[in-house]
DNA sequence: TATTGTTATACTCTATAACTATA
DNA sequence: TATAGTTATAGAGTATAACAATA
């Protein structure tokens, strides 16, 4: 025992159940990724934490705002104060629709577009490190399967809203 | 289309690098499991969130809290409200120990014991929900895949804590 | 009547820092 | 000095309900 302290318990005994449950190891491992995730992101100011939805802007220029929340599975009002901050810092613009005057739409400014091409390096990087001991045959099987837990569970469930 | 409101933006494009993604993918699919979790739960008062929590100090009873917090990756801390709560409702004591007065080591109540009995079934009701599309040999293979990223995950990655 | 974006509000979850009592 | 548990506190992140403008 190196640096290791003296435990109380001699050994933690995880149930047989928790390490079969998928539900339970997906939590476990979300977590954990995230956590390593939002550290391993050196600056980029509160945009690391919302790459995903910039992507979707990016690849959806002028979604209305209550489609973005949609896609990102979260409720219209609570995108406002991320709209906010993402705007304040530069990353995003919102236009108003000159055929819906009720609509506003998100764009990418040129700023944000050209540090998400910088952002996706690193959050690459911290892909690549999360799948490294994968093959490519086994890193698309998990995906599979993932989709597939994914589907039944939207199936059975709503827009997990 | 049946009763689908036209949308604004024709269809969501989904990036390729979001849907090639396994901490992209693990983060939706757990928003998604945990969410249906919770409806999916009729009652049993907070415990079906801390049913892992629960499980735990079922296989090690007597666990100090503090390694029980170690266990579900959260700090000291922020066990103490929970504990707080699953000991209000007649869950789990708390019983000092004779050894070392620092210490508090955590127990299941016997009325704990039993319910979890009960809540389990209901848990595996939805795990069972969860993977029906998978085959067994198919939900083993997932399970390998998500502990072998863990695994370099918390390689990587001290505690995740 | 219904939808979009917004605001006000509250609730949950979590961490940090500082404290106490023990070791 | 270090550890176990606690408290006070603050910060994310999210949802609900109600509102104004527009459809």
């Amino acid at each position: 025992m190196p640096e290791t302290l003296m435990r109380d318990v001699a050994e933690l005994t995880v149930p047989g159940m928790l390490q079969n449950s998928v539900s339970y190891q997906i939590r476990l491992l979300q977590i954990a990724s995230y956590k390593s995730f939002e550290q391993q992101m050196s600056s980029h100011g509160s945009a690391p934490r919302y790459f995903g939805l910039l992507k979707i802007v990016e690849a959806n220029p002028g979604i209305p705002q209550t489609r973005l929340a949609e896609a990102i599975y979260l409720d219209r009002s609570s995108l406002v104060p991320i709209l906010e901050t993402l705007t304040r810092e530069g990353w995003v613009e919102r236009k108003k629709s000159t055929t819906d005057k009720r609509v506003r739409r998100v764009f990418l400014t040129k700023a944000g577009a050209e540090n998400l091409a910088r952002l996706e390096d690193e959050v690459t990087a911290h892909e690549t490190m999360v799948t490294a001991d994968l093959t490519p045959a086994e890193k698309a099987t998990l995906l599979d399967l993932l989709a597939r837990v994914d589907k039944t569970l939207r199936a059975n469930f709503g827009g997990a809203s």
